[in-house]
DNA sequence: AGTTTTTTCTTATATTATAAAGCAAAATGA
DNA sequence: TCATTTTGCTTTATAATATAAGAAAAAACT
């Protein structure tokens, strides 16, 4: 991981479809060095892999809501969240609260739903997205 | 929205770098035909962009954490945690709490740091990430 | 039924990714 | 210190892919 991995670490977050021609015009190398490095970032793990953002608005899941759990069933909740359609992430986390999980769904109803359904394992604090900002680009660390 | 273009948009999220090719093959059609409708759900926004998931880990980001603040001066807060770089995630929410930032730090004094330079904002509950789990590919609706 | 619009296919071309060979610098080891 | 190995790069050549253009089919509308 030098400063050029970096580079082509933050370009790809930009943009995973980046041809490796442009990529290696702003690194200044050749397009199959800039290849070979991100098979070998792809190989070590440090690139997981490539995916497509979508507006989960337009998909009609106007509702996203971040639902907080307290001292409850780890196991029975994570098994009913990974299994739901709707939810997003789930952090099994420590401090005043134990498990936190992203949904996006539908509507009022949907999400009404989706915390009576959760009620069972632990007594859930739904809050309800307002909006959100994101930081798509985390530069990875370099040693100069 | 037809199923089709559902099938693209799972597949497109699974893996960004799919060929053209493949995915036609994949929904029968041929790959202009596909490349027209992946262009379409690009204009219409229901395509963000296409980006790299990088493993924090690797990148010496060992230390996740969720952070809640309760009743506090929303603005500032986020000035400040969109202008930090190891903020991944802000939401303000509606509910029990009106905050949540989620981070990735290199180690426990560089999340104390974050912690202090946060306090003049709000009272920060902090939860370190145990372990997470993400339901990469979402479903859109469609009308059959 | 006829017209217009949209979507798709085929073909042809341009662009891009990638494999191969060769070279130079750096690292390793006797 | 010198030989050997490894690593990373470049150039060239080839294969694969994306995309533009035009024609045909399908769908929607009057």
């Amino acid at each position: 991981m030098d400063q050029i991995d970096t580079e082509i670490l933050q370009q790809l977050q930009r943009s995973a479809k980046i041809s490796m021609k442009e990529l290696a015009t702003i690194v200044h190398l050749s397009s199959p060095a800039v290849i070979e490095r991100v098979k070998k970032l792809e190989e070590q793990g440090i690139i997981e892999g490539y995916t497509t953002k979508v507006n989960l608005k337009k998909i009609n899941r106007s509702i996203q809501a971040i639902i907080l759990f307290k001292s409850i069933d780890c196991k029975s909740l994570s098994n009913f969240c990974n299994a739901h359609p709707d939810v997003l992430e789930c952090y099994r986390v420590a401090g005043e609260i134990s498990y936190i999980v992203k949904i996006a769904t539908y509507s009022v109803e949907t999400l009404e739903q989706f915390i009576d359904d959760a009620m069972p394992y632990g007594t859930p604090s739904t809050n309800i997205v307002l909006s959100r900002t994101e930081n798509s680009v985390i530069k990875p660390f370099t040693l100069e």
